[in-house]
DNA sequence: TCTTCAACTGCGGGTATCCGCAATTCAAGC
DNA sequence: GCTTGAATTGCGGATACCCGCAGTTGAAGA
């Protein structure tokens, strides 16, 4: 039974390290990567049982590589372990899981005991572990009326990569109108009503780039979130001139 | 001698506490602060005679107390040391080192030997002691050319906030078409010369919001940055409407 | 003192965005 | 089958934004 802890703070390794062989006596060896692709690789030429997985990492972050991983053998064991609960991280995670699999996802925050907890919860016992301010930002997101829908979380990435209405109605293929309606949606879940006004000066703010201003700090956006998109857009961009 | 380690993160704490003891055996005691605003009682109700400093911290963040303690004694020696080397953060340290100040500017992925030196140059010998990749982005951002000029910046994150032209013009007191004339110049350092266009939608991006996704990977905008404008910008908010 | 250059400003117009109103579609639920 | 509700789309207009041109200011340098 080997484990990868794939994590780039050489610190942060060490502990992982040590606290998996406390809380695994089972495991045979301990593998190290730190990146994404490194991961990818070592699960393709070892015999890997599970993986603990940071999700901030400069080139390949978690959430590509384990999506990768889990293309390969669906049923690999991803322990996620990161600095944030931002929603951005979390339905990335929600959307790249196969049915069935077994996962978890744990805050940097966490106690030793607990992430031992749930070491051997998702490794020995195919349990998932959701960390329970992760978990209430799962469910907030699945909410309706609080969360945002798929449609609206598509066009605030695209506004935040900068793509005029036109752009974002040719690719996802809809009417100009039907964006701005979808804009318009996205605008109230955020609370721009546009009542923000100045006596003297007008609408304090442009709807558009608020809704990303708001968006950032709430953890609906994220840099490593827009920069996987914009990666997306690069290829369609391509794909489409073509 | 006592030494202030202000860190958020308990690993990087112990971390920075067992180097500063094997690098300064002159320090008699080793002050521990989880976030800014502790930082900052710390320092009033002790005597301090250094700073480590991390950057990012939940809550005020290290640019934040680093301006309030040097506003109370100019003369502290700050070393900073952070995960990134964003512009954003540059600029922030730039802005608030009082004229003669001893500081240091490290990153984390510095081995621990260039961090006791460090810590030996900038406490014991008065040097200033900034990371080679650090000092990279402080020269870039000084050139007139390639970086952006302070009011450049000032409008770029004023239109990350959300503002429109008309808030701007009144906030920074000058009038609307120099707004306009001030984005203009950034777009261009930006190059967002409108040149990709596609030949059936026409203009792909929208200037205005492209520059904001394009400053956020190059890190001349951050979240804590936005998070600190936001702040001011509720300040101006509250004191102009009454 | 004169020159030079960058920033600020006004004017005008072309385009994009924002939004209310209303018709259509389509799937879910009684 | 009927109703309900959400999503999509068109139309039209009010605003905001982008930008070329040109005149002014102000400060640094010959």
């Amino acid at each position: 039974m080997n484990v990868l802890i794939t994590e780039d703070d050489a610190l942060h390794r060490a502990f992982l390290k040590t606290a998996v062989e406390h809380a695994l006596p089972e495991c045979q060896q301990v593998l190290e990567a730190e990146n994404g692709e490194i991961a990818v690789n070592t699960v393709a030429s070892n015999d890997v049982y599970g993986i603990i997985m940071d999700l901030q990492m400069p080139r390949a972050s978690g959430v590509d590589a384990a999506k990768e991983i889990w293309q390969l053998n669906p049923d690999m064991r991803i322990l996620f372990w990161s600095n944030y609960a931002d929603e951005a991280y979390v339905r990335g995670v929600s959307r790249i899981v196969p049915s069935g699999a077994v996962y978890g996802y744990l805050l940097k925050s966490a106690s030793e005991e607990r992430l031992e907890l749930a070491v051997r919860g998702v490794f020995l016992q195919d349990q998932c572990i959701i960390d329970r301010e992760v978990r209430g930002i799962q469910q907030r997101s699945e909410d309706t009326l609080e969360g945002l829908t798929d449609s609206e979380f598509e066009v605030l990435t695209d506004i935040a990569l900068g793509l005029t209405d036109k752009t974002i109605a040719a690719r996802r293929k809809i009417s100009t109108r039907s964006v701005q309606s979808r804009l318009k949606h996205l605008y109230e879940k955020l609370c721009i009503d546009g009542s923000d006004v100045d006596p003297e000066f007008g609408p304090v703010f442009n709807s558009r780039t608020r809704a990303v201003a708001i968006a950032f700090p709430r953890g609906l956006l994220n840099a490593d979130g827009l920069a996987a998109s914009q990666e997306s857009m690069d290829g369609w961009l391509g794909n489409h001139s073509v």
